[in-house]
DNA sequence: TAAATAGGTTTATAATATAAACCATATTAT
DNA sequence: ATAATATGGTTTATATTATAAACCTATTTA
């Protein structure tokens, strides 16, 4: 009937990190913390959890000699978000 | 861009509540129990959450000697519904 | 009459989300 | 040159939340 929703993406906030990669594949820390409005101690949270989880790679790089926090997703990231989708539509009836 | 998600709603077992209760517009306890599959003690926290937000109404009945919890949704509850499965919309692109 | 079942509620616990506090380096102003 | 501010985050403390275990009352069955 109601299909689990897997909790690391059932998370506001993961959710639109993943939404976000999902589409570009690629995107800087502070690009990320503007698109979703979070801030950056949370986000820094969430996306080590997505990151332990293998659903997104963090690469550590500079920019210039700034750091520069760069997120992707994984295949298993994409593969857990489509499923993701797929379950909420049992609950959503869309 | 992301709109935010209602928190109560945002939650796997008072979303299945929700979503049963919008296609049924009447539900008994035990029939929600076991169609959630929760166990007695959530759901009837959950529930009660529900109706503290005004999203559902609980009647409580009698069947026969046997007592019996009524869930009916509310015009707010299932105006929250609906808004909540747009504003998730602009987190899955569908 | 004792045991089991039905129909829940209350309470304790564990997990989670969130922001505040913090740290290091780089840039800008004095 | 040095102080102040900004950038780019991380760590840690707190407050909420979800969840199930324990519990309660009445009813039915053995």
């Amino acid at each position: 009937m109601f299909k689990p929703l897997d909790p690391l993406l059932h998370s506001e906030l993961r959710l639109a990190v993943m939404s976000l990669l999902v589409s570009a594949e690629e995107a800087e820390f502070p690009y990320i913390k503007e698109q979703t409005g979070a801030t950056a101690g949370n986000l820094s949270v969430q996306i080590d959890k997505l990151s332990a989880a293998g659903y997104i790679e963090i690469e550590k790089t500079f920019k210039g000699k700034r750091p520069c926090t760069l997120c992707r997703i994984t295949p298993a990231g994409l593969n857990a978000f489509e499923e993701y989708v797929e379950s909420l539509k049992s609950y959503l009836k869309i």
